[in-house]
RNA sequence: GGCUGGGUAGCUCAGCUGGUUAGAGCACGGCACUCAUAAUGCCGGGGUCGCGGGUUCGAGUCCCGCCCCAGCUACCA
C-alpha cells in the first residue's frame, strides 16, 4: 500500500466559501477517494488561511475579534465541505497553537541550516493608507492607488527581516530540469522557468505593522519583534499538520493542488524555503484552472457572485459535483451556466447513468425475479476495463491529475452499456426460453457494468454510488471497494431491487 | 512591450514526429425499438481547419508575416 498525501490550498478567511473554493475541494476529493480504491494510504488536508491584515481589518468591520471571527468563517467553510461530501482527513487552521509551533521551528531550523537566508533590511515603498498595504508599480496610477485615487501614497521605509530567495535561482532550475513534473500541467510550469530565467529577488519574511498572525522568531536588531509574512506562515501548514494531535500526515506532500493564481508561491518560495530548511520537496504542484460565472472569474479573493446553496439545492450536492467535474477541464478554465448544469444533468444522469439503471433493475425484476444469473465475461466487459485503466492512468499523476478525463472514461461505460441493451434485445430473448442462457448472458454482463459503474463513479458521486450499489445489492459500500476487485467481481446471486430513480428528471418549467 | 499557450462543425474540444473522403460529445433532422426516468439505438445535414504568403509530389499538421484571445511579467492572497 503507497502513501499518498495531498493537499489543497489553504482558504482565505476573509469572506464565504465560493464557487472558485469548490472547484478545488471538489477536485481534489475526487482525487482523494479515487487513490483510497486504488489502494493507497491517503492523506488528504485541506483548511484555512486565517492570519492578515485584511482578516484582521475584516473582523473588526465585523465588530469581532480576530480569532472569533475566524473561528465563525471556519465553522461556514467546514458545513459547506460537509454538505459537499469532502472526505478530508485533517482541517488545518493557521490560527491554532500547533501551527504556531510548527511555524516558528521552520524557521528557526532555516536559522540553524542556513544561516545567511534571513536577514534585516530596509524596504522602502509606496504606501496606500486606505489599502493599508505597499503598492507595485502597477497599481499606481498618477501617483496614486488605483484604489483609493483620492488619497496620495506615502513613501514609508520599514525594516523587516528577507529571505534570501535570490539564492534558489539556480537550484529551483536545476529541480525543475531533473523533474518535470514537478509543476504541471505545462503552461504553468512554463510559467516558472520563465521566472527563473530572469532571476529571483530576495522577499520578506516579516511584517510590521499588524500582529495578527505567527510572532517571526528572532527580534529586529533594534528590538522590534516583527509578524511573520503571509508566505511564510501559510505555506508551511502542509508541513506543520503532521504536528496537529492525531495528525498521520506524512512528508513529504505527493502533490499540492492550488489555484493557477498561486503558482509560483508554490512552486518557487515553498521549495527554496524547504531546501533553506534541509526538509525534502514535494513531489508535485498541479495547478488547476478557474471557472467563471458570466464572464466573471472567481478566485480566493474575488467576491461571491453564486449562491453555492442554489446550485447544490437544484439536484443535489452529488449532480452538482459531477457537473464541475465532467465540465471544467481541471487543467484549464471553465465557465458555470445553469443551462449547461441542466443539459449535462438531463443527459448524462437521468438519461444515461439513471435510466441505464432502471432499465436494467427493471428487467432483472422481471426476467429473473431479481436475483443475478451466472454468465461469463465478454468483449463489452474488456472494452469496459480499457476505458477503467484510463481512467486510472488519468488519475495516476504522471500527467497531473486531469480528472475530467477520468470522469469522461467512466462516462463511456455508460454508452456502451446501453448499446449492449439495443443490440441484445432482452425483451426478444425473455419470449423464447431456448434464448434463456443467451438471456442471462446479456443480463450478468449489465450487472457487472453496473456494479462497477458504482465503484468508478464513488469518487465523483460518493452518495449516488452507494445508492446504485444497494440497488444492485452490493456487499459492502461502492466507495469501499478497490479498483482491482471491481475490475473482477462477479455479481451472480446479488438481489436488484429496482427503486426511486437515481437522477430524477427535471421539473419542466412551470406553466410549459 | 516581452515571454508562453491557443485560434478546427452552432457549442465544448481531439487531431503524435506532414500523407488516403478532417473526427468525438452536445445541439439539430429523420428512422427503429419498447426493458427503461417520452428514456435508448441507428442514420444524416453541417467545417474556406484565424488571414496572407512559402517549402513539399502532398500541410489543419513545417517556415515567414499579420490579426485576435488567454496566462505570466513577484511581496492582497
Amino acid at each position: 500500500m503507497s502513501r499518498f498525501y495531498l493537499t489543497t490550498a489553504i482558504d482565505y478567511a476573509n469572506g464565504d466559501p465560493h464557487l472558485g473554493h469548490a472547484l478545488e475541494k471538489i477536485g481534489a476529493d475526487a482525487i482523494a477517494r479515487f487513490h483510497r480504491q486504488l489502494g493507497d494510504d491517503v492523506w488528504f488536508l485541506i483548511g484555512m488561511d486565517e492570519h492578515g491584515q485584511k482578516v484582521a481589518q475584516t473582523a473588526e468591520q465585523a465588530g469581532m475579534a480576530p480569532q472569533a471571527f475566524v473561528d465563525r468563517v471556519a465553522e461556514r467553510f467546514q458545513a459547506m465541505w460537509t454538505t459537499l461530501g469532502i472526505s478530508h482527513d485533517q482541517f488545518m487552521r493557521t490560527s491554532a497553537a500547533p501551527h504556531h509551533a510548527a511555524v516558528t521551528d521552520l524557521l528557526e531550523r532555516i536559522f540553524r541550516h542556513s544561516p545567511d537566508d534571513f536577514y534585516e533590511r530596509s524596504y522602502t515603498g509606496r504606501y496606500c493608507v486606505g489599502c493599508e498595504s505597499f503598492k507595485q508599480p502597477a497599481d499606481i496610477t498618477d501617483e496614486r492607488c488605483a484604489l483609493h485615487p483620492t488619497r496620495s501614497l506615502q513613501e514609508i521605509t520599514e525594516r523587516n527581516w528577507f529571505f534570501r530567495l535570490s539564492a534558489y535561482t539556480d537550484r529551483l532550475k536545476a529541480h525543475l530540469a531533473a523533474h518535470p513534473e514537478f509543476v504541471q500541467p505545462a503552461t504553468r510550469r512554463n510559467e516558472i522557468l520563465a521566472l527563473l530565467e530572469q532571476g529571483l529577488e530576495d522577499v520578506s519574511a516579516s511584517r510590521a505593522r499588524f500582529a495578527w498572525g505567527v510572532p517571526f522568531p528572532r527580534p529586529l536588531s533594534d528590538g522590534e519583534t516583527q509578524t511573520t509574512y503571509v508566505w511564510f506562515d501559510a505555506l508551511p501548514n502542509y508541513w506543520t499538520a503532521q504536528t496537529f494531535p492525531g495528525s498521520r500526515a506524512p512528508w513529504p506532500a505527493d502533490v499540492h493542488i492550488v489555484g493557477k493564481d498561486i503558482t509560483r508561491f508554490h512552486a518557487v518560495i515553498w521549495p527554496a524555503m524547504l531546501m533553506a530548511a534541509d526538509l525534502p520537496l514535494p513531489a508535485m504542484i498541479w495547478a488547476h484552472g478557474f471557472i467563471s460565472l458570466g464572464g466573471e472569474r472567481f478566485s480566493k479573493s474575488a467576491g461571491v457572485k453564486l449562491e453555492l446553496a442554489d446550485a447544490i439545492a437544484r439536484f443535489g450536492p452529488d449532480a452538482f459535483r459531477y457537473y464541475l467535474l465532467r465540465d471544467v477541464p481541471f487543467d484549464g478554465d471553465g465557465a458555470f451556466s445553469w443551462e449547461r448544469f441542466e443539459a449535462v444533468y438531463t443527459a448524462e444522469l437521468a438519461n444515461g447513468l439513471g435510466n441505464l439503471a432502471s432499465r436494467m433493475t427493471a428487467m432483472l425484476e422481471k426476467y429473473c425475479d431479481g436475483i443475478v444469473p451466472t454468465g461469463v465475461r465478454g468483449a463489452t466487459d474488456a472494452a469496459d476495463l480499457a476505458d477503467y485503466a484510463e481512467a486510472r492512468a488519468a488519475m495516476a499523476g504522471r500527467r497531473g491529475f486531469p480528472v475530467h478525463e477520468a470522469l469522461e472514461a467512466v462516462v463511456r461505460t455508460v454508452g456502451r452499456a446501453n448499446q449492449l441493451i439495443q443490440d441484445a434485445k432482452p425483451w426478444v430473448l425473455a419470449k423464447n426460453p431456448a434464448q434463456r442462457e443467451a438471456l442471462d448472458g446479456v443480463l450478468a454482463t449489465l450487472a457487472r457494468q453496473l456494479a462497477r459503474q458504482a465503484v468508478y463513479l464513488a469518487p465523483f458521486m460518493p452518495q449516488k454510488a452507494e445508492a446504485l450499489w444497494q440497488a444492485l445489492g452490493g456487499p459492502g459500500t461502492a466507495g469501499g471497494t478497490t479498483f482491482a476487485a471491481a475490475d473482477t467481481l462477479d455479481c451472480a446471486g446479488w438481489r436488484v431491487t429496482k427503486g426511486e430513480g437515481l437522477f430524477p428528471r427535471p421539473e419542466p418549467p412551470a406553466g410549459a
